[in-house]
DNA sequence: CTCATTGCAAAACGTTTGCACAAAA
DNA sequence: TTTTGTGCAAACGTTTTGCAATGAG
């Protein structure tokens, strides 16, 4: 592969992650990316979500021990978990300031950091 | 079960955790049981996690994928992944203050938050 | 044509569970 | 005795891979 060569579902599976408002688990792309192109595999979706990720232009978000994807490259942000509907958002907030190189106890040299939220989505909190 | 009733291999898990100076993985677990306890089996590992998980003396910490499990009540603490060695350590200081209820981008309730700092651990920045 | 990509089924991996047996109360 | 805990092996859900067939250049 010299020129990266585009077929539909890459593109639909890529377009998949950049439309999502937060990280989407492998049920739900293989879903969506279903009812653009019906017939997709299983399989072809975790090649392809490989294949993005060693390319750099998707990566894996694991949260509460399930791997959801999304575009990369949409600068700094965080996730917020909702405890009732168990959706994920992207939070493009960040209530840190760690600069990389900062170092921690002694010796812990801080390249990045990753913060998770957790709590009620805006619909779940006005529910209830 | 009225009053919880200790057995060896229990003792032995709740121990390893308890010593440890971060989440363990699984693996890592049965191997420091098995040197206390030889023959254990990787079952006994799980059930004896997921009763200590229900009764709360230790939660599951999901880093890359990977499962680990710690002490809990230890006090509030974060993450740090060491991306050299893959060694993953309680850090006792956390970076940010987010009283539960704080209210973000017009919703989102917070309610707890999770942090993992990414870099090299006090060894592999030493060595290089 | 050649070579990358696909669907399917099988394999691999981590985790859970059924079951018969051992240990504890 | 009854009850709880154990090892083993089978089952389970998720992810990966082998392979023959399809599609693109």
């Amino acid at each position: 592969m010299t020129a990266p060569r585009s077929t539909k579902q890459r593109d639909v599976i890529s377009r998949v992650l950049e439309i999502a408002e937060g990280p989407l688990a492998v049920a739900d792309i293989l879903a969506r990316t279903q009812s653009d192109v019906p017939g997709v595999g299983l399989a072809t979706v975790y090649r392809t979500l490989k294949l993005l990720c060693d390319q750099g232009s998707v990566h894996p978000v694991t949260l509460d021990g399930e791997t959801r994807y999304e575009a990369s490259g949409r600068g700094h942000h965080h996730h917020f978990s909702c405890t009732a509907c168990g959706r994920v958002f992207t939070l493009h907030a960040c209530p840190v300031s760690i600069p990389s190189g900062t170092v921690y106890q002694g010796g812990f040299v801080v390249e990045a950091h990753e913060i998770t939220l957790y709590g009620r989505c805006p619909a779940c909190a006005a529910t209830g």
